[in-house]
DNA sequence: AGTATTTCATAGTGATTGATACGAAATGTA
DNA sequence: TACATTTCGTATCAATCACTATGAAATACT
């Protein structure tokens, strides 16, 4: 599945920095300041790449936040498998909120959620930023829906869910526990949050 | 209380716009497009005043966003009594939740929240600025903590409720609406989490 | 070595950023 | 009417924005 975006490099001068490596530093510069807030010479100083040869190797900075957006959200299938695989609707939804809640207080990354953060507001230029970052959201919350429906087709939960809602509350907690980790709040606290954000499913189960 | 911030204007031009009337404008304008992707010609020209004019009037774009920010978020007292007089905490929560949802999805104004969106990230010259809204956000923690400490000591709520965390996970799904309806949803959704969010509370209850 | 090819660093493009200098215009007071 | 005061519009500031033209440097192939 993985493509040789690798082109026919035949001849001619090497480069003098690992791709994958300076997209890594681009990635933790956008989580840390955003898409537009995040100017070409604060990835040029973070990345230790000329902006000549950024430009030359990822095209212009909207692709690059892509690329960076990519590395960041990882492959969607996995998620998807891990969540099918969890017993219960509800385990699968605890386990992906505190895995949030770990990635969003790490201590080699900056706070909180790239996604959440980059481009919660902008011009009209960066509307396709935004956009690309709304598909992303709704992808994660289809895979959710998924999840609640195939509990309630087993007779694990009651017909009366409503999977759409409980879809968007763990997405609405998710991002919101973006803010408050930006805000300083500790993993303890945000993985209080992720165990309390279920406790109502309870009414549903059968 | 009411301070008299207006100088004393005994003679000279007068001005030719209505102060509240422009900070009006520049509250709808950081409220659709953030605080740093809203450039000053952007606000010249939403509120229809010069620069220098409004340089006079604001002193510079930190301090007219912070007094937008102020005439946002409206007086703090008046929403700690709206809780404080509800018959429980858990009612209290979620009257607050059903009103962000539908201030969140207003059709005179953008979508979201002011406050979560105009600063998830920035430069580092935009600190203030999100120090000042996460000292926002910290008074409204601490209202609602306090209103969950009065059921508790009322004997509404069990004594092994957690107030902090109760009030985070509310705050992180006020934050998260405002994602969601940036991101298109419609207030009944939003209404919907609201009515969600407070499921779990029942196992607290008395 | 000679040549083709690719990346390198330097230096700069026009546009936009937040913020002002300046003098004319409009008021109250004398 | 004359003056003090304040705001007005115009025109502009240095700095930064995303982005690139240009030629030297470094490789592979002949």
């Amino acid at each position: 599945m993985k493509l040789a975006d690798t082109p026919p490099r035949k001849t001619g001068r090497p480069l003098s920095f690992d791709r994958e490596d300076v997209l890594e530093k681009a990635m933790l510069a956008f989580w840390k300041s955003g898409y537009e807030t995040t100017s070409i010479s604060d990835l040029t100083a973070t990345m230790g790449v000329t902006a000549p040869s950024l430009y030359a190797a990822f095209g212009n900075k909207q692709q690059l936040f892509l690329e960076a957006m990519r590395r960041y959200a990882g492959d969607r299938t996995a998620m998807e498998t891990a969540m099918m695989d969890a017993p219960t609707a509800r385990e699968a939804v605890t386990k992906m909120l505190r895995g949030a809640a770990v990635l969003y207080t790490g201590e080699a990354t900056p706070p909180g959620c790239l996604l959440a953060s980059a481009a919660a507001t902008g011009s009209p230029e960066a509307a396709a930023v935004r956009e690309a970052i709304a598909a992303e959201r709704r992808e994660v919350r289809e895979i959710i829906i998924r999840r609640i429906e195939t509990d309630i087709e087993k007779g694990l939960m009651s017909s009366d869910t409503c999977p759409r809602t409980l879809a968007d509350l763990t997405l609405a907690v998710t991002q919101g526990m973006s803010v408050l980790a930006r805000d300083g709040a500790d993993r303890d606290s945000l993985l209080a949050i992720a165990d309390a954000a279920t406790l109502g499913w309870s009414i549903y189960e059968i």
